[in-house]
DNA sequence: GTCTATAATCGGATAGAC
DNA sequence: GTCTATCCGATTATAGAC
């Protein structure tokens, strides 16, 4: 691509844009400045004015990732499904925005410029308050997220859905929902 | 490093080492023909002698893995413990020798010249298959394995434990013993 | 704010000696 | 089987015009 993609946005964003589409589609050696110029539709000079270098363009990365991420985690507080549907929605896995995000930062892990697993952590975390805030068992929200996080793995090696993941999803459900029950 | 590690071992698989170890800590970008055979205590010149090429030297990597990750899960099939605690050992992740491979793997997941993620699908439809072989409700497996997988990317982003993981860990082998009972 | 041109370095790979 | 020397392309980053 050589042209553009959206115009509207600031140069900034499409930039950032550009690497989660290339650190997906080939991971981190993919995401050369020239690759990610190119994608974004701009000339390296033009992207380096905006990111001095390489490291501080996955700063920027990361930094916009925790702030969609929390945004995402406070959003399904107020969901209709509940926060462990929102978390576990398997059809969303690899599809959704904030989680392309993440599976794009997870392409990014181990590299040395940056502090990736750090971010990460800290957007896993907030996750788990929040489910943490809607289940009163720790070892079960817990559980909620691991299985949530189990999904994300398989969406990261790009594996097909089993025909048994929504199934194990209504189940984790029906597991908090007898919870809730019993604490009456 | 820049003598050779151990010598009993053949060349190929203290290069190989040198490799997971050098992913491990820096990701792919860290994992050189360079830095690789500086680690593995060869020139590159040596190294190139063994895998004509960094494809060849990933492909030989992921050869490995998935060798090594079948006779893990066919190892625990008569573990004392049973196949669900096993693939669950919270304290394994990260640090047994297998799930170092695979975590290393994970690292370099998007890479262009291999199929990274295809190795991956086939190591963990196996584990399924031999976790599915003990229990014979599929979506409690799918569920066993997800919790473990969960683990794992936690491992990946160097995570540490929840205090909660392994009472997460004892509630799915309880559902798991649960389940056992009724079927009688 | 964005571009082109260029410098400096690094990475993968080959050739050939030992 | 292992090493050194070397080539070539790619990549990061800078300088300066527009």
């Amino acid at each position: 691509m050589s042209t553009r993609p959206d115009r509207s946005k600031p140069t900034r964003e499409v930039v950032l844009d550009a690497l989660e589409t290339l650190l997906l589609e080939g991971g981190s050696s993919a995401a050369t400045l020239e690759a990610v110029a190119a994608a974004a539709g701009v000339s390296k000079g033009g992207l380096l004015y905006h990111f001095g270098s390489k490291e501080a363009l996955y700063q920027g990365f990361l930094d916009r990732l925790l702030v969609e991420s929390r945004a995402e985690a406070d959003g399904t507080l107020t969901a209709p499904e509940g926060v462990v549907a929102a978390y576990l929605d398997v059809s969303s896995v690899a599809t959704d925005p904030s989680t392309r995000s993440v599976l794009a930062a997870l392409r990014l892990a181990g590299v040395q410029e940056v502090d990736v697993e750090g971010a990460l952590v800290e957007s896993f975390e907030y996750w788990y308050e929040v489910i943490a805030r809607r289940i009163d068992d720790p070892v079960l929200a817990r559980l909620v997220q691991l299985v949530g996080d189990g999904l994300y793995l398989h969406a990261l090696i790009g594996s097909v859905q089993h025909d048994e993941d929504e199934q194990v999803v209504a189940r984790v459900v029906a597991l908090v929902a007898e919870h809730e029950a019993a604490q009456g």
